[in-house]
DNA sequence: GTCTATAAAGCGATAGAC
DNA sequence: GTCTATCGCTTTATAGAC
């Protein structure tokens, strides 16, 4: 087995996944050296800071993931229906129908939320502002447009929770083609 | 200073606020010990299965208050809008405005899911069903009214999520009235 | 029923060889 | 850059005096 050279932003997935499904303080060092295949040495090599360090620069890639694939063309794209479309579609793709967790949203719950406030509000802040850009830009006014931002926010991260307490992967699928019909006006 | 003598009912307010403020993971038996002011051979003494009981037996409190004050009324009083106006003001006062986090929903999220599992389940059930049965009577057709519950359920855990990720009380307050007007039908 | 003392294990983090 | 060994501390849980 030759010896591995890995880079930062390698261990990043499989470090989020252990956060995802084991919370800031149940994800220990010792579990994020198994699932990323590093000793705790090397973990400690590129991330001086330790596990909050590790935590950050998860939530630092979520946020650029988001800010690339849903923020930017909400904001800017000037076919705001197609981009609330693939809105839905990145999200449901990237929360696995439901089975997987939002990171951001089990840190702003926790403990963690008080670490990484920072971080945590500017993710929603951002969404709710891109979403509401993209809901004026399809005729709503701006008032109207950021509660709607600000519902639709509460049903994603309120059917991840109900996805998961039910144990239920219909319930998200079902929420997001809902509430994509409201924001689209029936359109399909 | 004189020694108290404690009923194991009377720990689970305090004990229930250090999992909802740390979650199950974060809550030490050290904090427990220093927020319930009882020492650990104490907790023990009541808790023979540790922290493990001790958070089955918060849950098992919560439930029974949601199903004294929210799930029965919801389920049985004939006057069902009555009962939904109850229901939201219940959540409201409980949730403390959305500063107060949901033990359940967030139990939901992280690791603490699979040991409490059947629980969390129960809980989340429990409520769409009796909220399901109370549209029913309102004159919504059975899919329709199970639909609206889940969307309701939903709602109520992101704007949790959303409250405290925002650090704004007042996402909580708006999501709460713009729900229950949709629910009975713009009435008040 | 309450407490303190303590055991045994796991934790985050560091040191130092390679 | 990677690893193993280890430190110092906190953890859950128990034992036993009162």
């Amino acid at each position: 087995m030759a010896k591995m050279v890995s880079e930062r932003a390698d261990l990043l997935p499989a470090m989020a996944e252990v956060f995802r499904e084991h919370g800031f303080e149940g994800a220990s060092i010792a579990l994020i050296s198994e699932k990323t295949g590093l000793g705790k040495g090397s973990l400690y090599h590129f991330f001086p800071g330790g596990k909050e360090e590790m935590a950050g620069a998860v939530l630092g890639e979520i946020g650029a993931w988001f800010t690339t694939h849903v923020f930017a063309p909400l904001q800017w794209d000037t076919d705001a229906a197609a981009a609330i479309d693939r809105m839905f579609r990145a999200v449901i793709e990237y929360f696995d129908s439901g089975r997987r967790v939002c990171l951001v949203g089990a840190f702003a719950l926790a403990t963690s939320r008080d670490r990484f406030a920072k971080q945590v509000r500017s993710y929603f802040r951002m969404w709710k502002e891109a979403l509401a850009t993209a809901l004026v830009r399809l005729g709503r006014d701006k008032p109207a447009a950021e509660l709607m931002a600000e519902e639709v926010l509460a049903v994603i991260q309120g059917s991840l929770v109900l996805a998961r307490a039910l144990d239920d992967r219909t319930v998200f699928a079902r929420s997001m083609s809902r509430v994509k019909r409201v924001l689209l006006g029936h359109q399909r």
